[in-house]
DNA sequence: CGCTTCCGTTCGAACGTTCGTTCGATAAGT
DNA sequence: ACTTATCGAACGAACGTTCGAACGGAAGCG
């Protein structure tokens, strides 16, 4: 599947899986080497390309960087689509988001880390494409967080706490998978859920909050 | 104040302040553009200096990113304990921990820009450095959120309600000064510090805990 | 079938640019 | 005179990208 429907002309259906591959390749190459750094030799060599040959798929870096973004911020937007439709409470809604996001972080790690990190390295109309998906995105998200808006303690902000939650789920590429890393997916997305619901403190504490 | 006791020979007073300065540069350049992609000239102008002279103060690219780094975490951690040496509950230990975060992202903008984007740029020795410098800081904040442990509803894992709150914290630097960014720091810090400890639930829906 | 033409695919080699860094010289301060 | 500070100019390496040529299979035609 194209990320994006690109004006190509001639697509064979060899063309379309050796694209596929190149992109991954180079998901992995800038997940590891970070975008700049990152050489078009190098995600060759990992595409099992020569240098040359990679043009023949695409028109340039940044057009592998737009490509990865798009289709990754696409698939999970979707996924959120699909996974929510049906599914009726606020925290059932907001649990299912948060295992789609976690989930599709997990099939494609490399691309995650290179969203997470690359966010600013396009420009132009490509950025804004891109930021048009991550904006959905975040809405979606921020309607769901405003669906269990309490109505006691109505001092809380819901664009906050949306920003917050994003960086739990967006801030854990840093450590997952580097030592600490036995934690189930499942189980991470269940745990940041009750957290952003519940709270970490005991509740037989919170009576004393704080201001003593 | 230089980052690092580093085995220079000669240091004029003029000669620190004007390092610093660099410093500052460079932190504002890496920001913008990335470590990578950020260029020596480009330090060089905003320093104020010519390119080689940039070369009189530190001894390449790299080391100005280790300075940067280092002093920032170190500062970071100094101001940690100073700020929660004399506070009792655990809640206002944790509450004084994130203000310090927030306060000393808030005074040096893009330093933190820079530390949290560029954590693994640097390689060797000076990786290990600011490394042990990050992990000491975490289990700082790490001590913290143990102490505040819920003896009821033992199925919390204090690491990753540590890392979590990692990711409330660094993550805002993506979207803090851009549009939305009207918050004062100080109530950012108090909200994340509430939504960490309370949660965003309504109190009275939490009854129902989302399995029917 | 044999031959030619075309097009998708792949590559080695090179081009022009930019980068981090170095060198030697020139002032200025002590 | 000696050290510090500053700079213009240049070097070598690495980068993204382009070009022209070769290979290979499918289609058109006798």
């Amino acid at each position: 599947m194209p990320p994006a429907a690109s004006l190509r002309r001639k697509r064979t259906p060899s063309f379309d899986s050796k694209l596929v591959s190149l992109l991954d390749a180079a998901a992995r190459v800038f997940a590891v080497d970070g975008y700049d750094k990152a050489s078009m030799r190098r995600v060759a060599g990992e595409a099992g390309l020569s240098l040359a040959g990679v043009y023949h798929y695409c028109a340039g870096k940044e057009e592998l960087l737009y490509y990865i973004q798009f289709h990754t911020f696409d698939s999970l937007l979707r996924g959120l689509e699909e996974c929510t439709a049906n599914v009726a409470g606020p925290r059932q809604r907001l649990a299912a988001a948060v295992r789609n996001h976690v989930r599709h972080f997990g099939e494609n790690m490399a691309a995650f880390k290179v969203c997470a990190r690359e966010l600013e390295a396009l420009r132009g109309k490509p950025y804004r494409d891109v930021h048009a998906l991550r904006r959905a995105y975040f809405d979606a998200l921020h309607a769901i967080v405003k669906e269990l808006r309490p109505k006691s303690g109505a001092h809380r902000d819901s664009w906050l706490a949306t920003a917050n939650l994003f960086g739990m789920i967006n801030w854990f590429y840093q450590w997952y998978g580097a030592g600490r890393g036995k934690v189930a997916l499942d189980v991470l997305a269940e745990q940041q859920v009750a957290l952003f619901l519940d709270g970490y403190a005991d509740p037989a504490l919170r009576a004393i909050r704080g201001h003593a």
